[in-house]
DNA sequence: ATTTTATAGAAATATTATTCCTTAAAAATT
DNA sequence: AATTTTTAAGGAATAATATTTCTATAAAAT
């Protein structure tokens, strides 16, 4: 663990969050660094788990999947076992594709959720969401647009 | 445009989303096809826009961004002008990942935003979100922990 | 000033991507 | 049903890239 990240770490980081794939050799040359060192520091902010992984972002739109949703959800009671059923069963969902444990609404969970249409959107909250022990309410955001939809941390 | 994505199609994406440096020779044996038809249909779902790009995924906690919120904003009218004037103002700063207008609550948008501290977010929002033009209500939710949290879309 | 440590750079080698060509299978036409 | 057309797979050669090893250099510590 060699903390601190110094101008080349950052240049790296902040080009592979936008470039994943870019060659070893690109992104030597974007940061005016030759290759050899340049791969050895990704390979250790790999190892170190500063960089968590890699991931192709596909376009659901062109997949079908048009809707996207928030949906808060409360729950009857505030214990281990009940926490644990609803995220491990949401887990299995891949419509599911985030479950936050939140402060400050009525809700405990909010989750991102992303499906066909209004149809589907349906069928996951009747069949699946409110079917889960303990969920007493559910309260649905549409998203309409997303001006912005990031995964880039700053890191300076 | 050829749609209508097949098996090894599905495959592919599925790896990609999980893997996504992964390299050509090991993809193909994974969804076992040969090196060459399998580079040729990566490239094709890449020209159709069908993976929109790829990029490395940090360690929020290991750069010390420790906190993570959901701002709801309200808004005083809802004209362009102020929607525009907000979302571009939005996308310049760093601690917003996302930004969605949504239907559903006395909100407009839901924010998703990555500081390093309270500190850190009450400089956000004193300095930076309630200053915008138009916005006369933040409700914020703070998150506790993320059981799920991913890129990956259904391909199926 | 000298030793130690850390890191850059160069070059050789191994691996991988890419292209081009051939072949096979499926679809369409007669 | 046979033939043509289209589509996509597989193989091999080449180009590009990653990876390793070694050397040199600069910074830090003694």
């Amino acid at each position: 663990m060699s903390n601190k990240l110094d101008r080349y770490d950052q240049m790296i980081l902040d080009t592979l969050q936008k470039q994943g794939r870019i060659t070893n050799q690109e992104l030597a040359e974007a940061i005016k660094l030759s290759p050899s060192p340049c791969l050895r520091r990704v390979r250790q902010m790999e190892e170190e788990g500063l960089i968590d992984g890699y991931v192709a972002l596909l376009n659901a739109k062109k997949l079908g999947l048009t809707l996207m949703a928030f949906i808060g959800i409360s729950m009857d009671k505030h214990t281990p076992e009940r926490f644990e059923a609803l995220e491990s069963t949401l887990a299995d969902y891949p419509e599911v594709l985030e479950c936050h444990l939140i402060t400050g609404q009525s809700a405990d969970y909010l989750l991102k959720v992303i499906v066909k249409d209004m149809d589907a959107y349906q069928q996951f909250l009747l069949n699946k969401l409110t079917r889960i022990e303990g969920v007493t309410g559910v309260h649905t955001s549409f998203v309409m647009k997303s001006p912005i939809n990031s995964t880039a941390l700053s890191v300076t």
